[in-house]
DNA sequence: ACTCTGCATGGTC
DNA sequence: TGACCATGCAGAG
């Protein structure tokens, strides 16, 4: 450790430390909460590097042992050019000085997929994306869709990208003769996690990159896109039928127009027939002047000494690229002198980028091609990415022309998170996470055009929230920022369809296909007296349970007179199919009086405020799903009302349909957590008290002959569940356990409980457990959970009534 | 006169 | 204020 002295410290939003010993460095950048890594005990304790610290041995390495070793970002000596490697030598990476250029890269990452996990890119995961594609590379972004990194975490799609030579590198320059290093793990908001890295490889100087990519990708319908990390799990989409996905990743760092690709999404733009790792760069916005005649590309400074061979004299070597149709071309890559500095260019692409039918506007990626390591240029056609790049600007879809002057000149403002997943087609993209994604992403999704924004912030700003764009990051915005993670939890497949899923990073992925997902009504499923499965279900209007098919997709108001299933009980009038007593015995957290829900308290309110909030993001996610750029400038500033239409309770679309379901979806897990624990505190409490006559208790009373609770969930879950159901019930909310669609952004602060009575909805599963917790007498001595007040009062009969009631504990 | 090359300038962040 | 980069421009070919 003794060696490992931190060169640099400190960046505007997170810490930046560089270790370098034996002319090996490593950056790495602090997530801005995180403290403030001094050395490396701690890198090492929170698994950044080798799984195993040799502290025999100085200075970090490519570890043998562990198998973890830097991320070339350049191919290895083997295969750079003669030319090539001697200028290596010229960039070797001296000891303390080893850092030159490119400070540490913002990385976000959607939020709420990785919010939950806090997953933590291994400062040495790869994320290059293994691509097996049929349908060739597509340069255009026709056909684009790009998995990438931190589900989320941290994009949130990993991000920190390069878009137009600008690596969202905060304050902190790390440069070394000229060479960027970047090491991005920037994770400001519940986001993807991406982290990426560059780490001076060996003597030589050749240098790592870990890169996070993200970049959209449309694939054809036979194209196969997988991301294949380093930490052995892998995503595979079969993208031409994928509707709605979630991608969960910790991804690795590209560039974009100088910001680093980075997302949960991989750009797959390159896709050649055999599986190859792909590993987006960058890209770059094609000014006039470099798609001019004169056939010169100014390349982002840091993009180009990250990931473009080391050069050490103005002429440059020349460079191999191969573009999207596999064809190769030759340019020199070299850099002009230029106010003590360095202005890096590729000349000769004159002829790539009218093969490629691009022009002044459209964006150049590049990305590089394993194994081989060649460097593949592709583009896009700016049309097709309607203000991709302009990212935080006010955008209507389908056009630049809104985009605020100042990041369109310079294409600034370049953020959000990777579109997560896509609907196919005109569908918006459900999963895309909310957060970060930028109004342009919005537009372009909606534009069928699932392009994937950098976060990367040309300038270095280093914070997707804090772009540099001028126009003012409103309220709004910072909603979408904070809701889509939790819209995405919203969002589940519709009845019968059964989602494949598939595991990133440890995260679930959940993908729908061809089906949009759907939002029911909470029920509480069960078996009848044969066995069948069945679920109860409450009328929304007269608070009656009925039983209706275990498949049975009810809308959110559900009603008596929508039982279909039991035309008896049709009717509110109709009486119950289980006495109260009983009814109460297996559902107790029922009040079928609802004037006798407890009234609002002050910390009801303030708990409905945050559900508020909450769902007032989870709007603002639907409306720039659903509406696209023009619902991303709506909302924005205004309240959804005002400029588009509001989404009903009982707006059965596809976006309210998703959120709703989901919700359900992500609530029976959060319930089911908790019950776990209540289990497995009332497991712990028999054990203790050896009193297996009352679990047999519990087993009966919660077990009636008719109706009985299904045990898929367990025991414990289906009385959450009672809870839950009763919590909303006793909201007082008019809207009864619905989503809200329309919550003004405004009130957001408000919590007045006129605002909250206007404003129930369904609980997200935090703000349920929250009103659980409020619910609770504050001096009953009730920990965080039940399980505690279980564990006080003893089990058996008391179990259901302890968790339920009146929307309170009784 | 035109193109290419290298550098300088100025705007933006 | 400095870095970056788009673009202009002058000199050379």
């Amino acid at each position: 450790h003794s060696v490992m002295a931190p060169l640099a410290v400190s960046a505007s939003r997170g810490v930046a430390c560089v270790f370098a010993a034996k002319k090996r460095a490593l950056v790495y950048i602090l997530e801005e909460d995180e403290d403030e890594l001094t050395d490396t005990d701690s890198a090492y304790e929170e698994g950044k590097f080798c799984d195993a610290f040799h502290s025999s041995t100085s200075g970090w390495r490519c570890c043998e042992s562990c198998g973890k070793t830097p991320n070339p970002a350049w191919p290895p000596p083997s295969q750079v050019g003669p030319s090539q490697l001697e200028k290596t030598e010229d960039f070797s990476w001296n000891t303390s000085s080893s850092f030159v250029g490119s400070g540490p890269v913002p990385w976000r990452i959607a939020p709420s997929l990785f919010k939950e996990s806090n997953i933590q890119s291994d400062a040495h995961t790869k994320i290059p994306f293994e691509i097996d594609v049929s349908g060739g590379i597509d340069l255009f972004g026709t056909s684009e869709r790009l998995l990438a990194g931190s589900p989320e975490k941290k994009q949130e799609f990993s991000d920190e990208r390069c878009f137009n030579g600008k690596f969202r590198v905060g304050p902190f320059d790390a440069l070394q003769n000229g060479h960027a290093a970047l090491n991005p793990k920037d994770q400001p908001l519940p986001s993807i996690n991406i982290q990426s890295t560059i780490l001076p490889k060996n003597d030589s100087s050749n240098f790592s990159v870990i890169t996070a990519s993200s970049s959209k990708t449309e694939l054809d319908d036979t194209s196969q896109l997988s991301a294949n990390f380093s930490t052995s799990q892998t995503l595979s989409v079969p993208v031409g039928k994928q509707v709605g996905t979630h991608y969960r990743m910790d991804g690795e760092t590209q560039v974009r127009n100088g910001k680093v690709l980075g997302d949960s999404r991989g750009r797959n733009q390159l896709l050649p027939r055999s599986k190859s790792v792909i590993t987006p760069l960058f890209e770059k916005t094609l000014s006039a002047s470099d798609a001019g005649r004169i056939g010169r590309l100014v390349l982002p400074k840091k993009c180009a000494e990250a990931y473009f061979p080391p050069i050490a004299q103005p002429e440059g070597v020349p460079l191999e690229v191969l573009d999207v149709k596999g064809k190769e071309w030759v340019f020199q890559f070299r850099f002009w002198p230029n106010n003590n500095s360095r202005m890096y260019v590729l000349e000769g692409i004159t002829p790539c980028i009218q093969s490629l039918k691009l022009q002044a506007g459209d964006v150049v990626t590049f990305s590089r091609l394993e194994p081989g390591g060649k460097l593949v240029m592709g583009g896009r056609k700016s049309s097709s990415v309607p203000s991709s790049d302009q990212g935080d600007g006010a955008v209507i879809k389908g056009s630049n022309s809104l985009i605020p002057e100042s990041c369109q000149a310079k294409n600034k403002c370049v953020e959000g998170i990777p579109v997560i997943g896509y609907m196919k087609g005109k569908s918006p993209s459900f999963f895309q996470p909310i957060s970060h994604v930028s109004k342009a992403d919005i537009g372009s999704i909606s534009s069928e055009i699932h392009e994937t924004k950098p976060p990367y912030n040309s300038k270095g700003n280093g914070s997707i929230l804090f772009s540099k764009c001028k126009r003012p990051r409103t309220e709004n915005d910072i909603a979408l920022n904070l809701s889509m993670d939790e819209a995405q939890g919203l969002i589940r497949p519709a009845a019968k369809i059964v989602a494949s899923v598939f595991v990133v990073e440890g995260c679930e992925i959940e993908e729908f296909e061809d089906t949009a997902p759907v939002i029911g009504r909470p029920t509480i499923p069960a078996t009848d007296a044969f066995g069948k499965q069945m679920q109860w279900v409450q009328c929304e209007d007269c608070f009656k349970w009925r039983k209706v098919p275990q498949d049975a997709l009810l809308p959110s108001e559900w009603i008596c007179s929508e039982n279909v299933w039991d035309l008896d009980r049709s009717r509110c009038s109709d009486a119950e199919e289980l006495a109260v007593g009983k009814l109460q015995v297996i559902l107790p957290a029922i009040k079928k009086d609802s004037s006798k829900r407890r009234e609002i308290t002050t910390k009801d309110a303030e708990m409905f405020a945050t559900q508020e909030r909450h769902d007032t993001r989870v709007n603002l996610a639907i409306q720039a799903d659903d509406e696209g750029i023009s619902a991303s400038a709506d909302s924005r500033s205004n309240h959804p009302s005002e400029k588009s239409p509001k989404h009903k309770q009982s707006c059965d679309c596809a976006i309210c349909s998703s959120l709703k379901h989901r919700f359900r979806t992500l609530m029976d897990k959060y319930v089911k957590q908790q019950l776990e624990e209540v289990g497995e505190s009332i497991s712990q409490k028999l054990n203790q008290q050896q009193l297996p006559e009352q679990v047999h208790n519990v087993e009966t009373q919660a077990v009636p002959d008719t109706g009985n609770i299904t045990s898929t969930w367990g025991e414990e879950r289906k009385i959450v569940c009672l809870d839950y159901h009763n919590m909303q019930k006793s909201s007082s909310s008019p809207l009864k356990g619905q989503i809200d669609l329309n919550i003004q952004p405004e009130r957001e602060e408000d919590v007045s409980p006129v605002s909250e009575s206007g404003t129930g909805k369904q609980l997200h599963p935090h703000a349920t457990e929250k009103l659980f917790m409020q619910q609770m007498p504050s001096g009953s001595g009730i920990g965080n959970l039940a399980s505690t007040r279980i564990l006080q009062d003893g089990i058996g009969a008391n179990l259901l009534s302890c968790l339920t009631v009146d929307g309170g504990i009784q």
